[in-house]
DNA sequence: AAGACGGTCAACCGCCCTAAA
DNA sequence: GTTTAGGGCGGTTGACCGTCT
């Protein structure tokens, strides 16, 4: 038995709104506010609309100081990064856009960015293919893809690691069971590791971890307790001396810097630049911010099991949902998400995304 | 000129979470 | 502790428009 439905189906009003349905809307909210309940809104204002067609609506493009198009290279550069970095989580990269939308920024990703990216990827395969001639052929450029996406993946691990330790990736004990092409893809990742890949070394949890360091990391779990979900509380209690790897937190609002807002700790520099993966994410970086500035670039289609394929590792990377701690407490960040209009909320609302799924780790 | 095609974006759907009853 | 209802969110749909053939 499904759920009653929010209002009654047949007797509301679907589709584009109309200026008039606009006017009312925005009139009565700005006299009114939303009294605390979309669903008896349209009532009271007299619309045959849904509560939540009214509550989208509002926020969506009605509300004050909304941006639509014109997407700058900076807002670019901070969608692409949040979006390696957390995935498809809208509301919460719309909240470093002031005035942005979830809703525009997921139009925008999925029929403008994706696509620029990944059609410049084709593109510089393609050169590649077309400059190497040294007999073995890299077959396709499906292969090269494929390296591409599995470096993706090393270097999202590689961050994910450096930036929290409480990472599922540090943490077998908080591991899931795996689903069968994860299973496949860390026992590849792990092949390549076999003592040569540095970047795997530090990404994949490593049995070399000194007892004590462990056990700290470990120690939530262990007593049962849950993790608290407070992300200043979480960068405090991360051992700062003896962890090989630590970092402060910067207090930059800026997402471009998210790799970035953390700076590390004079020691920890030179282990992360012997691993390399500094260097790499370095280059990823600069990779993405070439794409990005070349706004004139063309799109070149591509066949769809690629874009699948970088897509899918976009979701499994995705999938421990794990992610970094840059959130600043700014309050500028406040004013622009869809849920920010009630900024009173925002920062719940932005931890609790962020962190519950520390909370599922430890629930497993 | 007209139909096909593809891109864009507003709006809807359905699920999940949470607070209140 | 359970149920219910509202809010929030990501994914998807479909109308509209411009371009191509």
């Amino acid at each position: 038995m499904g759920r009653a439905p929010c209002c009654d189906k047949t007797n509301v009003k679907k589709g584009p709104w109309s200026p008039e349905e606009d006017a009312a809307l925005k009139a009565y909210i700005e006299k009114n506010g939303t009294g605390g309940n979309w669903i008896a809104l349209p009532q009271k204002i007299g619309l045959k609309r849904c509560g939540k067609s009214c509550r989208l609506r509002w926020l969506n493009y009605l509300r004050p100081n909304i941006k639509h198009g014109g997407f700058t290279e900076e807002e670019d550069n901070i969608i692409c990064n949040l979006y390696i970095s957390i995935g498809s989580r809208w509301s919460i990269i719309a909240a470093q856009l002031p005035g942005r939308t979830d809703n525009d920024i997921k139009n925008y990703w999925n029929t403008r960015l994706k696509k620029k990216l990944l059609g410049r990827r084709k593109q510089s395969n393609f050169n590649a293919k077309d400059t190497t001639n040294n007999g073995i052929e890299e077959n396709s450029y499906s292969n090269a893809l494929s390296s591409s996406a599995l470096e993706r993946l090393q270097l999202h691990m590689q961050l994910q690691s450096l930036q929290n330790p409480f990472s599922f990736y540090n943490n077998p004990a908080m591991w899931p069971k795996l689903h069968p092409f994860q299973e496949k893809m860390m026992q590849s990742l792990q092949s390549l590791n076999d003592g040569s890949n540095p970047v795997m070394q530090s990404a994949l949890p490593s049995p070399h971890v000194e007892q004590g360091q462990k056990d700290e990391f470990y120690k939530p779990q262990q007593d049962g307790a849950k993790i608290n979900n407070n992300p200043q509380v979480l960068l405090e209690n991360i051992p700062l001396s003896n962890s090989g790897v630590s970092f402060v937190a910067s207090g930059s609002n800026n997402p471009m810097h998210s790799s970035l807002a953390l700076a590390p700790r004079a020691e920890a520099v030179e282990q992360i630049t012997n691993n390399v993966g500094l260097q790499q994410l370095g280059a990823l970086q600069n990779e993405l911010d070439d794409i990005l500035n070349n706004r004139t670039m063309g799109y070149v289609p591509q066949e769809d099991h690629h874009m699948a394929e970088f897509e899918y590792c976009f979701r499994e990377m995705n999938g421990s949902k794990d992610s970094l701690i840059w959130w600043s407490n700014d309050s500028d960040a406040k004013s622009a998400s869809s849920n920010s209009w009630d900024s009173s909320t925002t920062p719940a609302l932005l931890t609790q995304g962020m962190f519950q799924d520390y909370e599922l780790g430890y629930s497993l």
